[in-house]
DNA sequence: CAATAATTTTAATGACGATTAAAATAATCG
DNA sequence: CGATTATTTTAATCGTCATTAAAATTATTG
């Protein structure tokens, strides 16, 4: 019990110092932030992150890793929740838009890849991978189901998934904007899935 | 004549540059690549950049500067050639994807526009508003003659230019993934705006 | 060819930032 | 309280990288 009340105090420090790096990489690039800029979000010196993290390239490797299980997650609960694959993918879509616009704290978008160690970028891409194909999956089924248009799939993926990663971009925080963008991504990204 | 000789080499060897560092700042970032990496592509010392560019700060200025022209030129073009709205913003949306593509060599995604000092960044943000405007009033005129479903503008223009801008994160140069691209995609963005 | 201009390299300089070890402080637990 | 553990800071170190000045090289031109 100590060392359970420990380990949660460690991981919820941990957690606040990755939505802290997430917004900083975010908005300058893996490289554009320094330690101290992370550091200073928390009241905090550089060196303290150690003891939470190995080095920075960690740093990125778990923003990624919690990225990419919000990802998940939101997509199977949304399958979890029924409805046709159309309806599915509304509901995954506004879901991945609350992500994107910091909803549960900033998220990191996986737009540094090449920033990871050899191992991580691995894991990071087995991840992706497989979340882009449980997404063109549920196109697919929702093609054959007559839900959704006959499409490319891979194409019609990217091109969502480029339209969501691209948020934190524009969208700066303005709460206006925010229930704006909820209200019309998913209306806007599916309805040209509509047979 | 002379000077008109002199200033074409200077021009051409500068625009190499440019498309070598928008593809290293594509790759890596603005922080994440070095002056020796840009210079590397080409044969040269990193030092010897400083003849064509004050500091590297002014390198992505000029990158970013040329895709806005690109960009802006595009739209020019598409509305010049005539068609309604619809089919205009489809054209558009092909040309755009093959900057993207890098057709005519690599265009440096405007990512990082929080690195440039600050009046590079006005002249950019204003050429991207203004760009973004402009699309925004296609769009409008799309709907107001009928060629174009009701939307809101602005998200949808963000939503399209997100997809596109999105592209070079997945598409690394692949002659076949290149042409299903630009097959698909201006379906797939447009499909949507059908009324 | 000689002279001048254009281009590139070599060789500093200086700052910044990641990382580490040792010391200091705060928290917990008996 | 005293001891042990957890957390953070201070004070180096080390390397990378942008930037610059001077020198070297190459091209151009009269």
């Amino acid at each position: 019990m100590a060392r359970t009340a420990a380990q949660n105090r460690f991981t919820l420090q941990r957690d606040r110092m990755l939505r802290a790096a997430a917004q900083c990489f975010n908005h300058k690039g893996f490289r554009g932030t320094s330690l101290k800029d992370v550091a200073g979000q928390l009241g905090l010196t550089d060196a303290a992150l150690y003891y939470y993290v190995r080095d920075k390239e960690e740093l990125v490797y778990l923003c990624y890793l919690k990225a990419a299980e919000l990802g998940r997650t939101a997509l199977e609960a949304t399958n979890a929740e029924g409805g046709n694959a159309y309806e599915r993918v509304r509901r995954y879509l506004k879901r991945h838009a609350q992500f994107m616009l910091g909803e549960p704290g900033p998220v990191a978008i996986m737009s540094e890849i090449p920033s990871l160690k050899a191992e991580h970028r691995e894991v990071i891409l087995r991840l992706s991978r497989e979340h882009s194909a449980r997404f063109e999956a549920l196109l697919r089924t929702g093609i054959d189901e007559g839900s959704i248009a006959p499409c490319d799939v891979r194409m019609t993926g990217n091109a969502i998934m480029g339209a969501l990663n691209w948020i934190p971009k524009w969208h700066h925080g303005d709460p206006a904007v925010t229930a704006q963008v909820l209200t019309t991504f998913p209306d806007i990204l599916s309805r040209g899935l509509k047979p």
